[in-house]
DNA sequence: ATTAATAGTATCGATTCGATACATATTATG
DNA sequence: CATAATATGTATCGAATCGATACTATTAAT
């Protein structure tokens, strides 16, 4: 069985977005993030985790070591901070995370995955069928994607809330893998070359001067 | 308005999707999303509206003649019949939304907005920061950000629930817009021309013989 | 005619969510 | 140093959502 897709590109002559585009693109990932939930849904069921449970578990797995705050979980979700600590709770009493608290400030508390979290994320996160679904992009695609909805991502945090500037470098969401040389944006999830981890982030935030 | 025809073929990719780009799709839709869910929830909150109501209104503004049911709600909302009706009751109540039972099927019911609803979402969808967002984005950028999230949307839908094939124009996702020759899917919210509407579709919906 | 399937509604209990209040630790200000 | 302001996290409560189940009505299949 062979398949081909075609799609019509529409190249107008005005410059700015359509109200109807813009619109599509709200859909687009709303159903798409639906999508995802009830497939998280499903995969936590068997565990008894909720689709946030999933979404934090996730999350965790690949934040920086500054990032894996209640605070920050809190950011992403997008919920409140008395919401977020019940689900964290939940996870802590299921064995899934670890609680730590900061050695320079006592009202931090770091979330390291368990070895059972770790598993969790291993097996489902993302769920099977959003995996096999990426498989259906090919690499290219998949890559520009993830930099198209990088690109998206910062500007709504720009809307949001007017963070500051700073070098990522100094900055609490800077994460630096060990493997090779690649750098990343924890918020953002944004890749960053070594030049561009000290180049400007409107997104920064600053790091206490201790840890730098 | 001018128009180019590209064809895409899937072609399998010698190197596979790496399980960390995979991941960090999916937690930067999950982000987009919550934003997207939160700022919905701001906007819809001087009328009395939940986050759902909005996407609700956000969707029927959106869809075509043949999937504005309770039905296809619950499909796009990924939610259960029972929740969905309620929701539904709630947004009928406030006016937003008419009911209208279809004279073929009496079992059907079709959605449509009232003025209300109409200046509603004028107004309030997508959200004020989430078009701003996308304003900071060019006019390619938000394109191939449309249309790849589309492919992933097929994907997704090719892997939860194995639709029939079938000619678009005879899908009840089929959507025929008034003002110039463009035709849309209402499911994946695709672009199609006149040529394509009449291909093959594997998300097709068989339309009831009498409607076509 | 009988059975199965589809579209939608109603109800119930569990869970989540957002808001508020609270406790503790750090930082800023004077 | 003292005090206020800020930041992180927790606890509690009521409202709303959610998923499951059961149910009605209409259409389709046999």
């Amino acid at each position: 069985m062979h398949f081909k897709i075609i799609f019509v590109k529409l190249v107008s002559t005005r410059y700015n977005i359509s109200s109807m585009d813009k619109a599509r693109v709200a859909s687009l990932i709303e159903r798409i993030g639906n999508l995802l939930r009830s497939e998280e849904r499903a995969s936590g069921s068997d565990s008894g985790l909720q689709t946030v449970h999933v979404q934090i578990l996730g999350y965790l797995s690949q934040c920086n070591r500054y990032s894996n705050t209640p605070a920050a979980v809190t950011e992403f979700i997008g919920s409140t901070k008395g919401t977020t600590s019940q689900s964290i709770n939940i996870l802590e009493k299921k064995g899934f995370i670890n609680k730590r608290s900061d050695e320079e400030d006592g009202r931090v508390i770091h979330l390291d995955l368990s070895d059972k979290g770790e598993r969790f994320i291993k097996n489902e996160f993302p769920p099977y069928e959003f995996k096999a679904a990426l498989d259906g992009l090919n690499k290219n695609d998949t890559e520009r994607l993830s930099q198209l909805l990088t690109k998206l991502l910062i500007q709504l945090q720009r809307k949001n809330n007017g963070k500051l500037f700073g070098v990522c470098h100094t900055c609490r969401h800077f994460k630096k893998f060990g493997l090779d040389d690649t750098h990343q944006c924890g918020l953002t999830l944004e890749p960053l070359s070594e030049k561009e981890s000290y180049q400007i982030c409107r997104e920064h935030v600053q790091l206490p001067e201790k840890a730098v």
